[in-house]
DNA sequence: CGAATTGTTTGCGCCCCGACAAACAAGCGC
DNA sequence: GCGCTTGTTTGTCGGGGCGCAAACAATTCG
């Protein structure tokens, strides 16, 4: 394996505030490591062995409840951590990290975390930035969840994965990688039918355009209208 | 104003691994203070001057919405840490904190919160765990909005308040501070009218007994049941 | 002690949205 | 190319639970 270079984390926020040594010493600690599409990166409830760097792709965090039912978390884009239960101290993964597409992440043996959290308190410090921001999404979200109809917190979902991946396109803003009406479904606590006449209601409006695995919002506005419930019911 | 005994926050979770002399140290830079029913700790967007710790009483902690909705986040019991926001990076509080009985709780300056980083590492760690905690439940609360009926929320919602705070007495698990219809609807996202239907009709079944602003469990086993789904339909 | 405030109960109607079902479309492997 | 799997669309039906409204009960306060 070709081995890897301190640029490859220079600059994300997870490494703020550390020297290129550092960079040098906590990469060179790294495996690196492919993940094919639709393959778990780790699985709920089973030992916490490594914590990850996201450097491509997309992933996809779900939770499985007893009856079958699956949530999704959240969705990880590039220079995000992942899988830093240890962090919460816990010793098992409290979701599972599925690959949506082809990834590239970096790895860590979990048991290096302590001497991480001493040699480079920046890190750590970093590492609970990222925590305490999750711990604020997770409460919108149970606030979205308790007040919110299910038409606002679609919408709301699209554009937050707007903000994440979007990419402009001629027409809109695409969402880049593949996500089913399921998908949906399963980050906005409704099912795939619902979403589906969502969206294609919306694409009506000529605020979406979608097709299979494959949403464009081509009108943010007008869909953030929505969301917030300010939009005329026509 | 008498001055703090260390015996006061001894043997509390957020202060386990902490020395005597530490304890002392820390206690002395507190101010303690008594906040009546009903009053505001800290509010939502305000400047987060302070951290808590409740030594006495019940808090609640409400975030709302532009349109009016308020939406309970969780009941801070004794011992428990409040306020913690700069932890988590920010400098205004995220939500607001109100007292449901008379309370008296520590404060310390948010100024301090990098000198106790330094002087007390083990007492940030165990903030951190706290925060930790708190994310998982608030996934589990997201969970649970995405998938489960409201009569299984108001369920858990009220077992969850039974461990947290029940009071065993002749006849069951009371839930000892003033608790209101609306109070439950706002933790579980539903109206008053909702969890008053409810709770009439577990009363009927004598799962649980309920006044004004006060609730007694009188079945924890066949209120489980109804929360995880495995209930009779009757 | 009466009036005002705050919390609770209950009825009714409606609508959002979930359950079920069936047909269709697109990609994938052989 | 042909079947098989996976994802999407659309219809119908029914019910859970919310909005609205009104009456009632418990507390508080003057």
């Amino acid at each position: 394996m070709a081995s890897l270079d301190r640029s490859l984390i220079a600059g994300l926020s997870a490494f703020q505030d550390l020297t290129a040594k550092e960079l040098d010493t906590i990469i060179g600690r790294a495996r690196s490591k492919r993940i094919a599409r639709n393959a778990f990166l780790f699985e709920e409830e089973q030992e916490a062995h490594s914590f990850f760097l996201l450097l491509d792709g997309h992933v996809r965090v779900v939770k499985s409840t007893p009856d079958g039912h699956e949530v999704t978390v959240r969705y990880i884009s590039p220079g995000e951590l992942m899988g830093i239960a240890l962090a919460l101290g816990r010793t098992t993964y409290p979701a599972s990290a599925i690959a949506v597409v082809d990834c590239v992440s970096l790895a860590w043996p979990s048991h290096q975390w302590p001497t991480f959290a001493e040699e480079f308190p920046a890190f750590v410090a970093n590492a609970y930035k990222t925590i305490g921001s999750r711990l604020q999404d997770a409460h919108s979200r149970v606030i979205e969840m308790s007040t919110e109809q299910v038409d606002q917190r679609v919408a709301h979902a699209l554009l937050k994965l707007v903000d994440q991946t979007g990419k402009k396109t001629g027409e809109g803003f695409l969402i880049d990688f593949p996500l089913s009406r399921q998908n949906i479904a399963e980050m906005t606590g409704t099912t795939l039918h619902t979403v589906s006449r969502l969206l294609s209601c919306w694409e009506g409006k000529g605020l979406v355009k979608s097709g299979r695995q494959k949403v464009t919002v081509l009108a943010p506005h007008r869909l953030l209208e929505l969301a917030e419930g300010r939009a005329e019911k026509s």
